[in-house]
DNA sequence: CGCCCTAGGTTTTACGTATAACATCGAGTT
DNA sequence: AACTCGATGTTATACGTAAAACCTAGGGCG
């Protein structure tokens, strides 16, 4: 019903300004320099501008066997970390007449399961966060070019990875706390088995116990606020064996150890510091401000997207993690005197 | 390169399973009861699973001339309010053999422009929130099916339209703190050109007015927690001005608010009852949890998608608005006696 | 015995585009 | 005068799929 009177076909700008199909192509695909005189080109545009005329996508990327479109899959869209992330990939996309289309894995982050069960797009490439080898090979079945985001450069079958330098992010956090005084550590992290929790841990873990003195208790939660809460509760209620800092996997994970904090009486950061990662807005509205390490998301994007382009046009890939940097605020302090 | 040996076709299979191109079709496009041996439809599929074989999209696209691809045109991917959008449209979707391809508009909420420059993807129809009646008379253009999220009715040239019942929320904020007792309330607005936000300030003026002895304030603010940080921060400042309610037009706002309120040095709820809009994860991270309306995301999303499918089979869309519904939380009370 | 019907396929075609290969024609070149 | 060549197009074809139209052999039936 919609429908009423079928799209103008090229066929039908071709009668119109009185040339041939292939004479639309040409100057459509502004391949007429030379093949083509002015005149007529710019009869053709008319009838194409008069017609309302769009090209046939489908017909075009058949007949080109590319489609000019590649699939970002992300975990999750709850946070403005990875819409930044589709930001940035889609300003270079566009750059080189490309279109980003968005999955988010259904399962969060973690193992993400077929992509492509329910996408019925044709697609040129995948970027993907926190993917799962399965899922991975998956794709490598498909023989679609991939860029993995975030992800172990070892454990990706040869995938061209491009990553944010998360230990050295983590390096920093430990940096901070330790000039501060800090000693006894809650490392609270996310239960979620993906590579860029893994390195956190690993980082932490290598960085403080280069310091002799120091302790790092770890609990899990899962990545929301309640999930933080009930687990940083858990954590905090026993105070003999209470941490001077706890240092959060995200900052989601930070706002549920603030809500622990004051349902425990622990002030922040007179009692207690705390640390996220990301610098979400969420950083910013909850009370003290929360020390944490800012991504840069669009960076992290147009990284990718580069990369992607790379292996499709098969250029190598630049290399390099995207430096990250430590954003000191209230929610950090020197450790009480007990 | 990475196309090493170019994909299976059809053909490949029909070869290696010692049938026609068509037998092919027919086997794996389920159509071949009463027209294909059981014993060849084997032979088939299972030719078809040794080589991975799939289908080309484009080709199946051009042939059927639909794609079983739908856009949904989102102004904001950085709350999870449209991820939720997002999960319950493609539940739906996924139930009836689409893909939902996500576009967030660039310019967030408020005048959309071409959605389709960057989008490569062939497309069967669009989902669209929050847009101006220009970028909608484009998709209107491209005689491309419409369904319109959150818009005025009467503006959207026909389209079929769904709609939260936000008129509703807002009279039972106001319900709630009126039967409180406030009587001078200050309403912070989105800055933003769109229809939702226009009803929620109309909805507000009607109700408060049909009382006696109140009084609403405005003040606009650009949906970011710092935005409306400084305008709270300006609204409030003046003790003799100062109401003892805030509504806001969602839940960043009231997040600016309390910035704004603990600079000034006013207790939340004791000074000041503030009031938010969508239940996002933010309404329980902040201090106290906020008052607001929650907003069913994945309904919504549910029912955008079953009014899209009933325009592309042509038949009547279901009408009635969303219900929400308020959840009091610990950011309302009492005004104090002054 | 001639005929039709059905099962089980095959041949052919169309979708709309991009482009390689081919045509035409007048002007300059030898 | 024959030849080349650039400018300006046109004709023909392929991409991979779905499905309409067609084919063939055997069996039932009058």
């Amino acid at each position: 019903m919609a429908r009423g009177s079928t799209r103008p076909t090229s066929r039908d700008v071709a009668q119109a300004a009185g040339v041939s199909q292939a004479a639309v192509s040409l100057v459509l695909g502004d391949k007429w320099r030379g093949r083509v005189s002015e005149a007529t080109a710019e009869r053709v545009r008319e009838a194409a501008r008069d017609l309302g005329y769009r090209p046939n996508l489908a017909a075009r990327h058949l007949r080109l066997g590319r489609t000019r479109t590649v699939l970002l899959v992300v975990p999750v869209l709850t946070t403005e970390f990875f819409a930044g992330v589709y930001t940035g990939a889609a300003r270079v996309a566009a750059e080189h007449g490309f279109g980003v289309v968005l999955y988010p894995s259904p399962e969060g982050i973690g193992p993400a399961r077929d992509p492509f069960a329910s996408s019925q797009a044709a697609l040129d490439g995948v970027i993907a966060s926190s993917m799962a080898a399965d899922a991975l090979s998956a794709i490598r079945g498909e023989a679609l070019p991939l860029v993995m985001l975030d992800s172990d450069p070892a454990g990706s079958l040869g995938a061209a990875t491009v990553n944010l330098d998360i230990a050295d992010g983590v390096r920093q956090i430990s940096e901070h706390l330790l000039s501060l005084g800090h000693r006894r550590f809650l490392h609270l992290a996310a239960d979620v088995p993906s590579w860029t929790f893994e390195v956190r841990s690993r980082e932490l873990a290598a960085r403080l116990s280069r310091v002799p003195g120091t302790s790092v208790r770890t609990a899990r939660a899962p990545i929301s606020i309640e999930g933080a809460q009930a687990a940083a509760h858990g954590a905090l209620s026993d105070p003999a064996e209470r941490p001077t800092a706890v240092v959060c996997d995200d900052d989601k994970l930070a706002a549920g150890v603030y809500k622990a904090a004051r349902r425990l009486g622990l002030r922040i950061p007179d009692d207690l510091s705390v640390t996220g990662l990301d610098d979400l807005a969420l950083a910013t509205a909850i009370d003290p401000e929360l020390t944490t390490v800012r991504l840069d998301a669009e960076l992290f994007g147009e990284r990718g997207m580069r990369a992607l382009l790379a292996v499709l046009e098969g250029r190598e890939t630049e290399s390099g993690d995207i430096p990250v940097h430590l954003v000191v605020r209230a929610s950090t302090g020197p450790p009480r005197r007990s």
